[in-house]
DNA sequence: TTCATACTTCGATCGTAGCCGAAGCATTGT
DNA sequence: ACAATGCTTCGGCTACGATCGAAGTATGAA
């Protein structure tokens, strides 16, 4: 009597408010950790660990562990188009959802990534380095050019202390706002922390976006044309 | 602040197994009352009720009041589309409701997805139109070609009529069973009801599956050649 | 009218799934 | 070594919704 695929599995898994944002959160097609998505469904963390793992029981996404992250992404992009179709209908039926929290477009400009420039500016300030030779992109690899010593030096960085420091200087993060590379790494923090440290931009109170002064941000231009 | 469709819903009510049953029997394309869903479903007709009020609500289907009884079907080819891609996405991840039974080859060979026909058939019927070029595919858009149009007005089927209909004459609907696409739209409903009135097909009584009786299955193979 | 059928609404029960606090691993940085 | 961070697991609490019996409404037939 009974036959055929189990669509009530999958739909209890989408069929939970929390799960759908995180869903949600994940068409942007970006891989996000663990508590990027609770925040985004409004839960804890251990919630949204139970949340994850369900999903990922269900096939609907996947996770990479990277360092002590552990980045989920959609499994595929059959999940992807499953999710589209749903908002599709959904959206044909009226059934939309109301967020809280205003969606900052600030995200896409300008934010923290764990602990360097993301968006936008981190986008802009990677591609403006390895226009001018002071960071060369090898493939997935980035290392700073003698030339990008001596200019940073000049900003007032001292990249040389530890020896020992086994994290990278220099380290490419997918960027889910600009789909593109930006600069991660010692360095990469190095450089959001001065950035705060003259004063040109400090970090949003509840959300992840940073925000720059009009001093900041013409500095900020200006060091790093396109 | 509203932001995006909002998913949860249609995923809560898909995700109820009583639900489910439900759509998947009324993935059939014929009218079921309540009474008869309620026994797909396992339950009693009070709680069959308020899983199809919810069902309506949400707009994945729709009643049609005839004296005393209520026919309730999918509320349009949209739904059904949407039940058989969830159901394609749940096929591939294994999720299935019953292990494969004696039911089970006959509806990977033929069925009905909503109002036309799906399984190994309904993909074969569409590869052999384009294949003669009756129908050319374009990417995700299929229209009939004039050979086509000549040839389908060869099997006493009149595609003309009704202009102002905004259901597309051809459509594409991926398929859980094949996970390749077979023939919807008008065609595809046209085609499933000319096999049936000249005998060739009947819809199996208590499942989705469409028998071929031994002279239409001849029929079928020549007119749809690989 | 009265009875029978088909379905809905009401009320109450009950199971399960979501939720969070606290504790437990795992990895990284100092 | 130790501390800090990111995430998972465990246990108990709570709330929502699925379920069914009983009663109510609507349609058709005797």
């Amino acid at each position: 009597m009974k036959e055929g695929p189990d669509i009530a599995r999958i739909g209890m898994l989408i069929g939970d408010p929390a799960r759908a944002n995180m869903l949600t959160a994940l068409m942007g097609g970006q891989a996000l950790t663990a508590t990027e998505l609770a925040q985004a469904a409004g839960v804890t963390v251990q919630t949204a660990s139970s949340h994850l793992s369900k999903l990922e029981d269900g096939g609907l996404i996947a996770q990479r562990k990277q360092g002590r992250h552990r980045y989920f992404a959609l499994a595929d992009a059959a999940a992807g188009t499953l999710l589209e179709s749903i908002m599709g209908f959904a959206a044909s039926r009226g059934h939309l959802r109301h967020r809280p929290g205003p969606k900052d477009p600030a995200l896409r400009k300008a934010r923290v990534c764990y602990d360097h420039l993301a968006g936008d500016y981190g986008v802009r300030m990677l591609d403006s380095f390895v226009a001018r030779g002071a960071i060369t992109s090898d493939g997935e690899n980035l290392s700073v050019t003698a030339q990008g010593h001596s200019e940073l030096a000049g900003l007032g960085l001292d990249l040389s202390p530890p020896a020992s420091n086994r994290r990278p200087l220099c380290k490419s993060c997918l960027d889910w706002s600009e789909r593109r590379s930006h600069l991660a790494g010692t360095l990469g923090k190095a450089l959001l922390q001065h950035f705060m440290e003259k004063g040109w931009a400090r970090r949003g109170d509840e959300s992840r976006a940073v925000v720059f002064t009009p001093e900041g941000e013409r500095q900020f231009l200006s060091l790093f044309p396109i």
